[in-house]
RNA sequence: GUGGGCGUAGCUCAGCUGGUAGAGCACCCGGUUGUGGUCCGGGUUGUCGCGGGUUCGACCCCCGUCGCUCACCCCA
């Protein structure tokens, strides 16, 4: 036998029957955006490598371990893409997408790589739908990103999740936190590892899970209490408008995200039933992001969240249902004459919208009644050579077991199978 | 990159202190010359992850290796 093949480590597939799932959880999310005026927008999954050490930030995780670069024929630097945001944003400026009526309001959906080490809930190429309303500054559409991922989850039947939120505040709330909050850690006894990660950004000493870290950052200075006046107002406007939609959200001072680009409103969903990689969603407003990229200086604000994992979720919640769409019809042919009568015959429900199959193969009445039954066939159809000449059917209705007669014509098998629908 | 767990049929797994494999599900056929779901009968499928060692004999013990998995780190 020849040599078969595994996929590679570490990467998310679907097959049927959950690939039903991931197809049922990517429409859900996109729905909220659309309704919103979202438009789609379709990028490489590749792209300049110096776009996503200078978008992301070159001290980050994901820019110095995690992601996938080779070098391309002509020589170029090109990396599989670990998020989408640089990417968009690359793709506003090129094009000028951000010269027309801002907001300008885009989604995206697809396959991100990044070369971590596999676990529950994290994949080297995962999926991941996310949008970014570019060029105007405003807290109503901070809220307005925030209800779209909420509402797609809601819509997918989820509700054991949490919106957390904070602000990470403007450039100059920052400032000033970041130099008393590097006073305090200078003061902790901390092993070379963890000072090392303190000082490319002394933020993620609050995300640190081990417990003498956590309880030493107990008392460590929190952003929140930093916010400039704008910086604050503007969070409070957030959460007004929160709880004008009746968004329910925790404010969480300590929560830090892994990209550099984010400034105020930042969010994330994180689902209780997941393990360790519990993180759905998460996204914020980056100010400064376009203008580093070589754009206008405009503000955005995004989100991105995992299919992957909200797949994950809706099966610990056993949200996922049955969203098998059966058949409307399956048609049974027992001679070589019947069936190809009964190809058209499907051929033409079909291209009238209905869902139909027929019993491909040899196997008997039997076996393909048993087929019928499995695909969820509503209504059975049998054709012998007997019906073919008296040019009527018997139709089966599979859940009572009532057989009615019908003309073997098209019009008359679209109005039986489409009766009770 | 670091640590733990696990690799037996397509899937989920059993296999006692070593005597060379089993169940359920699934699939196929039959019980009904042309009618499913239930039931009954029958049947197909394994280099027991791979390589080596110990032994009269290894799925079981030892070593190595590959793979999967969970967790740390980080994140969707």
């Amino acid at each position: 036998m020849a040599k078969s093949f595994q996929a590679p480590k570490g990467v998310s597939e679907y097959y049927p029957p959950r690939s039903a799932l991931f197809e049922k959880v990517r429409n859900s999310l996109v729905r909220p955006a659309r309704l919103a005026g979202y438009q789609l927008i379709e990028l490489p999954v590749f792209e300049d490598t110096e776009l996503f050490t200078r978008g992301v930030g070159d001290s980050t995780d994901v820019v110095t371990k995690e992601m996938y670069t080779f070098e391309d024929r002509g020589g170029r630097s090109i990396t599989l893409r670990p998020e989408g945001t640089a990417g968009a944003m690359r793709a506003v400026i090129e094009h000028g997408l951000d010269r027309g009526q801002l907001p300008l309001k885009v989604f995206y959906v697809g396959p991100f790589f990044r070369a971590e080490r596999p676990q529950a809930g994290r994949f080297r190429q995962f999926y991941q739908f996310g949008i970014e309303a570019i060029g105007v500054d405003d807290a109503a559409l901070d809220v307005e990103v925030i209800a779209i991922a909420d509402s797609g989850l809601k819509s997918l039947g989820l509700s054991d999740y949490t919106l957390k939120i904070t602000s990470l505040g403007d450039r100059e709330s920052r400032a000033k936190h970041r130099e008393d909050l590097v006073k305090f850690i200078a003061k902790l006894n901390l092993d070379e590892e963890t000072k090392e990660r303190a000082s490319k950004n002394p933020l993620r000493l609050f995300d640190d899970k081990r417990e003498s870290i956590s309880s030493a950052m107990k008392d460590a200075p929190l952003l929140l209490d930093y916010l400039t006046i704008e910086a604050k107002s503007n969070f409070e406007s957030v959460q007004e408008q929160l709880k004008t939609l009746r968004i329910k959200f925790v404010i969480e001072p300590r929560m830090v995200r892994g990209l550099d680009y984010y400034t105020r409103t930042t969010f994330e969903f994180e689902h209780h039933a997941l393990g360790a990689q519990s993180g759905i969603g998460g996204g914020g407003r980056y100010d400064g992001l376009m203008k580093e990229l070589g754009g206008a200086e405009l503000s955005g604000i995004g989100f991105a969240m995992g299919i992957d994992r909200i797949a994950l979720a809706c099966e610990a919640e056993k949200v996922a249902g049955s969203f098998d769409d059966g058949l409307d019809l399956y048609m049974i042919a027992l001679s070589p004459e019947s069936k190809s009568a009964v190809l058209a015959l499907v051929h033409g429900l079909r291209e009238a919208g209905v869902c139909s199959d027929i019993n491909f193969g040899d196997r008997g009445l039997k076996g393909a009644m048993k087929a019928a039954d499995r695909l969820g066939a509503r209504y059975v159809a049998v054709i012998g050579d007997d019906e073919l000449n008296a040019g009527t059917v018997k139709v089966k209705e599979m859940s009572t077991g009532q057989e009615s007669a019908v003309r073997l014509a098209h019009s008359d098998l679209l109005t039986a199978v489409t009766a009770r629908k």
